[in-house]
DNA sequence: TTGCGTATTGATTGACGAGTCAATAGCTTC
DNA sequence: GAAGCTATTGACTCGTCAATCAATACGCAA
């Protein structure tokens, strides 16, 4: 009964694309190893013998997640800019972009974020993201930070970085939750408009 | 074999606190009837007498949860405050000690965003919640922006307002996720020169 | 072509947990 | 103290789903 084979590689990501679609549609508990298999046209016994249990299932499509979302690429348009603040501008837009471009990934993301509460292995995971994400904003923040020395007395470049990341998050838990009456473009005006602030010179 | 009986609300309010505790443990999906049972010291049959459902149970959690929430009290002392941004600073200061002080509230509350995603009576709430919070910052946004209206072109009370509800929910996120590379004290610095920095009269 | 190794299947097991319900004990009323 | 109401219990049903495993067909090597 059994039927075609495939490669490994192959019939991995196969699997994992499935289960992508399905834990995005269902949410990461309620992603049920019957459906994965069913979406990838595979048995479930399959599933399972690739990834052995369903956890192991869950922590792979954390690891193609994370390996598959183009990580805060600060490209080369980016590092152009001139001014320090200006790239933390178009670092942030670039963001927001994917917020409205890649909603199920997101969503997903958000589960994760979840299912860290209670898991250490996914937790850890969901921290290297973080810091890996601060530390993309690191040396901007480091460039804002000197050029105004005096009114940022006592702030650190990490600091500044973890509240770009707040924006950032923080708008995708509005933008997820309550897309009606979460105005991005709006939201955008006002954190450039606060960028703009950071840039102006101090009054003499 | 009926045990003691008690008033429905002192029944409710038990079963709703433990709950509380086992969700707080567990998670939503994770949360057992038996076991929320159990803690509260009546029969698991007792539960869904009161509740009629695991949804039910999760759905009153919810409102208990939002409703003995301490929403976002614009106390007397803020209002007191000369400064509009000193009031939202200090409005800031306030919500990021909540998450200090109530990290099981928090993840709680995190975890119901995440059923939000998939559930609409869910969502709704949620929804409803951010709305109340968002409200909660438009005046003082307002008043920002009143005070220096040439750099806030374009930018409206719900833009800077729903930013402010960002850096908070997004603190929460990372505190949350990654409490040991985030360093509260150093974001709230961060926070408040970008305040001050509101403040500052233009540059003439 | 034959034979071997393994990828693949699907029937099966076992556990778990939500929801039902008839029996019953506690409270209230007269 | 009797009767009636209902809050409370726990045994039960039912469905679901992860995980196991023996059987089997496919692909490959000789």
């Amino acid at each position: 009964m059994p039927g075609t084979k495939a490669s490994e590689s192959t019939r991995r990501e196969q699997i994992l694309s499935a289960a992508y679609a399905v834990a995005a549609r269902r949410g990461l508990q309620g992603t049920r190893i019957q459906e994965v298999a069913e979406h990838a046209g595979v048995s479930h016994g399959l599933v399972l013998f690739y990834f052995k249990s369903k956890r192991g299932l869950l922590l792979a499509l954390l690891d193609w997640l994370l390996a598959t979302t183009t990580v805060l690429h600060v490209g080369r348009d980016i590092i152009r800019l001139r001014s320090p603040a200006a790239r933390l501008q178009a670092l942030l837009r670039q963001e927001m972009n994917r917020l409205s471009n890649e909603p199920v990934r997101i969503r997903l993301t958000f589960d994760f974020w979840t299912a860290g509460i209670r898991d250490a292995e996914i937790r850890l995971k969901m921290q290297q993201e973080l810091q890996r994400y601060r530390d993309a904003f690191r040396p901007l923040a480091t460039s804002v930070l000197a050029g105004d020395p005096v009114q940022f007395r006592g702030v650190t470049a990490d600091g500044l970085a973890a509240v770009s990341v707040s924006v950032i998050k923080g708008c995708a838990v509005q933008a997820m939750i309550d897309p009606e009456h979460f105005d991005i473009r709006q939201f955008l005006a006002a954190t450039e408009s606060l960028m703009a602030l950071m840039l102006r010179p101090a009054a003499a």
